[in-house]
DNA sequence: ACCTGAACACCGTTCAAGT
DNA sequence: ACCTGAACACCGTTCAAGT
């Protein structure tokens, strides 16, 4: 974007690698997010990058952060249309945000979520993430104190929903949803449903 | 193992090389696997491997295979020994092996689960994967039929189960289970009780 | 039939030198 | 301050030539 690279200095190179690092994502997964094709991409020597990145793992750490506030953002709306709604509600809006997102930035999750390549501790991953796992755990306090929810562990049921959520996200990049619904193709409206049963069992 | 490579022959290269991905693999990932570092630490020239296997990935789908090998057998022995149970008790069992396989078989399980980086279709993965899923169904069917579980949708119940077992899986290989529970460390243990309970949840 | 070793087109990363 | 371009040590893969 905006890359009128008119001379020597580019002027914007640091944005243009995020983005031309996204374009890569998009085309063929992380691995073939290559510092060298993303400098290419941007009209770049192949080590102008390292002026902006230390290493491949920090600019895919990057386009982690920006997933991350999406994300961030994707809950918070969802939790502030679902304000006036009860503790449990407002967790399955939680939820439900969670899934659009992970299934409608495919390549946002997988990055954020595929350790090994990014820097998930340094940076605002950990704590955004940390952010988020409380805001569940207070609904779900919420949802027992209001006795919406009886007789449930709360750390297991976040958990559960945690990892059946990031199940069907990580089935969906991992391509494995595909073999499993031959029918509607609606993997996000499958995965919806099945996190709504899910929520719904809590409350016995 | 057994590599008395003694001559211009090594003789049982294909083995020497599948031991020695796994090595890598569990050294540092998947992405610390490479054909010529395979090949060197087999004794071999960097082109050799190619008269055995046409491709890396071709590569990894051999231990991919192998791992699939033994998931398998683990399902098989488990539904043995619990033959006498019930449907439901039989499900329980697999989904138990499945989780005993892939968290004490982290590198196996994160190769099978991989696409893209290997060749999932083609090979005996498919139709292992396909057999593990019927069989699945197969035990649910049985216990709606037997009147154990009712007022179930079979299919959402296998994917929710298989959803939140791959979840807890893949946030152990990814590194998310960490931070989630700082107690005992036993994971394993953790996410046993958590496909307990749902499939507790099941039967209402 | 199986392996070598050079070759090619790629990588990530560094660093002097240019602007 | 920012970028180039050569360099280094790696890749996957191919292929003539050796045994």
């Amino acid at each position: 974007m905006a890359d009128t690279q008119r001379g020597y200095h580019h002027g914007a190179l640091k944005a243009a690698l995020i983005d031309a690092t996204l374009i890569l994502l998009k085309e063929g997964g992380i691995e073939a997010v290559s510092v060298r094709e993303a400098a290419k991409r941007a009209g770049v020597s192949p080590g102008a990058p390292f002026r902006h990145f230390p290493s491949r793992a920090a600019l895919l750490n990057a386009v982690a952060e920006e997933a991350m506030v999406r994300l961030t953002m994707q809950i918070d709306q969802a939790l502030t249309q679902a304000a006036s709604l009860s503790p449990l509600e407002r967790y399955r809006a939680l939820g439900q945000a969670f899934l659009i997102w992970a299934f409608e930035n495919p390549h946002h999750f997988q990055v954020i979520s595929t350790r090994a390549v990014i820097d998930f501790e340094g940076s605002g991953l950990r704590a955004a993430n940390d952010k988020i796992r409380c805001q569940m755990r207070q609904l779900l306090n919420d949802a027992v104190s209001s006795g919406e929810l009886v007789g449930i562990s709360v750390e297991d049921a976040l958990l559960s929903t945690r990892a059946l959520a990031y199940g069907l996200a990580r089935m969906n990049i991992d391509g494995q949803l595909q073999s499993w619904d031959i029918k509607s193709g609606d993997y996000l409206g499958l995965a919806q449903h099945l996190i709504n049963e899910q929520i719904d069992r809590l409350k016995r």
